[in-house]
DNA sequence: CGTTAGCACTCGGTAGGATCGACTGCCAAG
DNA sequence: CTTGGCAGTCGATCCTACCGAGTGCTAACG
């Protein structure tokens, strides 16, 4: 699609874009290495490379500045694959080394992690609970006319719903309905959870109260962990920008859904536009499965403004999604 | 401590500056309502309020800008209590109509109601689970060397931590701890927990390690949802201070700390430096505990520049805190 | 024929200067 | 004590000149 110049010239503005910020002049590209051409000659191939939709001039005598489409040209075939640094190596393996206790705990402190090494906002979505084996149901009575349902998934975590129930629920009532539930919940998983009748009224009733709400709250929800939303503040210069990206993170389920639009799309890069949510399209997302056992059991991402750090992104995101899954396979 | 014309002047600066952000000049204040002055002698006056502190001047031939003492003269003698206005309190009982399900979502929710009132950041800080009783304790396999710990409360909230354990615990055990621990723990708070000795190794030693890791876990911590952060990227012009501010708010343990300390000190505002959070010092934060059954147990609270409506904030942190009472007073 | 040096040109950013206007402080009169 | 009047201050705005980074074009060069 280009030739070995004009990607070494993309390159060149690319990276130096990302390390400065500032519109690149074709002097700067004829200095960097693997460009062995004059300005003049980077300058013809920059026009060339502006009019296929490349890069863009913010304004007739200023440098250029790579479009989306640089972008993606660049991840695509220039940014190589790439093996994370000693340091962040290091740091991840610590990191999961020392991890324990609650997954969601475990998951919130990854964000920070990715936020810590890539200095960009980073998401962490775990997985459906509706899709983890149930482990053990229960219902405790609150006061006479409030219950808790708690079940308890294989990976650890926990999920309850307050339940209302009538003033003439026994304490019996309550027990039999957990022993019910816990014997033939066992190791099904929300998504096809039912269960046989008693005969018994009122455990029948509390039984399909309990799964009801558990199913109609939990099914679609994934938890996520958005850390580090304030290296967005320095990201982009236009307060209102910053204010969108920020307002649209603070909304949990369009970050779980973009994630998880970019993952089912079998994509690791968006850039600006790609992702089709309007208000981060001045951001890039860079994502990763997160995979057990072949199941793919949550995403751990990155974003940032387009002019991010693609490679070592990329790196930091799958040894963390790598070591991630790891880690959860033999919790 | 000051007369009724420098407390009107005072009270007209701070309603201007709160309104329009720009520092307010004597014409202005000598045409709002209950000041009946010139503006030679409005300006005589502001010079006075100056001097002593309530007042700054931008720069020379500038308005003035209220001070934080000024803001404090302003919410301590001028800003009238005041009841929230009737949108407010349809809207705030509304949502506690709807409200319903688990207490974590509430209180989540509960933040984004604040934001959506105030137009600023919201905080809402649960009880501390160690202080409330325990409902019920479970301990669930995961696998043959984990198990998670699964406490219920009697607010409704549930709280579990993954266990270690080894190999050759039998279900039997862990049946036996669970039935130990939710024997003795009945009613009793985390803070003061201990259960008697079976006698059984294997299920003392479940039971020890069950209860050392939620005390050790839980004891301290409060959980807290912060919503509305996006707001403070339009509340300060200097990026610095946004940045800061955002990062700040991020770190949930200072926020919580923070809100804590000023309901802890009996205040319902702190403004500026009162606080005693650095990087916070150009906010105010206006909190009001939550009471249930005559125990503090939670909090809510408003954080915003110091320039914040704190008549319309006070009304409001009121009226919620005390709805969010009633609503878990009668789950 | 591709490459390059040279050159005229463009245009954003910065600096200096004038002007404006919203203030203030002060003073003298009411 | 209050107030109208007035001189003075100083940021904000606008203009202009200018600089410089960077471009496109052209002509020479290997």
């Amino acid at each position: 699609m280009l030739d070995d110049r004009k990607a070494a010239i993309l390159s060149a503005v690319v990276q130096e874009y990302i390390a400065t910020a500032q519109p690149v002049g074709s002097t700067h590209v004829a200095h960097a290495p693997g460009v062995g051409v004059s300005s003049a000659t980077v300058r013809n191939e920059m026009a060339v490379l502006e009019q296929e939709g490349f890069l863009a001039q913010p304004h007739t005598s200023a440098g250029r500045v790579p479009t989306d489409k640089g972008y993606r040209f660049f991840v695509d075939h220039l940014g190589r694959p790439g093996q994370a640094d000693a340091l962040t190596t290091r740091q991840v393996g610590e990191f999961f080394q020392a991890a324990h206790g609650r997954l969601e705990e475990m998951l919130h402190h990854t964000s920070d992690l990715l936020t810590q090494l890539t200095r960009n906002a980073a998401v962490v979505v775990g997985p459906k609970v509706a899709e983890v084996p149930i482990r053990s149901a229960q219902i405790v009575r609150l006061s006479s006319t409030a219950a808790t349902v708690v079940f308890v998934f294989a990976n650890g975590s926990v999920d309850n719903e307050v339940i209302e129930i009538a003033d003439d629920v026994s304490d019996a009532s309550l027990a039999a309905a957990t022993v019910h539930l816990s014997t033939h919940l066992g190791d099904r998983v929300l998504g096809s959870a039912s269960v046989p009748d008693t005969g018994d009224h009122a455990t029948d009733d509390l039984c399909r109260l309990a799964l009801d709400v558990m199913v109609g709250h939990g099914t679609d929800e994934e938890p996520a962990y958005v850390g580090g939303v304030s290296t967005m503040a320095e990201a982009f210069d236009a307060v209102e920008v910053v204010r969108q990206v920020l307002h649209t993170l603070e909304q949990q389920f369009v970050v779980v859904s973009l994630v998880r639009d970019i993952v089912d799309r079998g994509m690791s890069v968006a850039i600006g536009v790609e992702h089709g949510v309007e208000p981060l399209s001045a951001c890039s997302v860079v994502v990763a499965p997160v995979v057990v056992d072949g199941e793919h059991v949550g995403s751990v991402g990155v974003l940032g403004p387009t002019r991010m750090n693609y490679p070592q992104a990329l790196a930091t995101v799958d040894i963390v999604s790598d070591q991630l899954g790891r880690r959860l396979g033999d919790g």
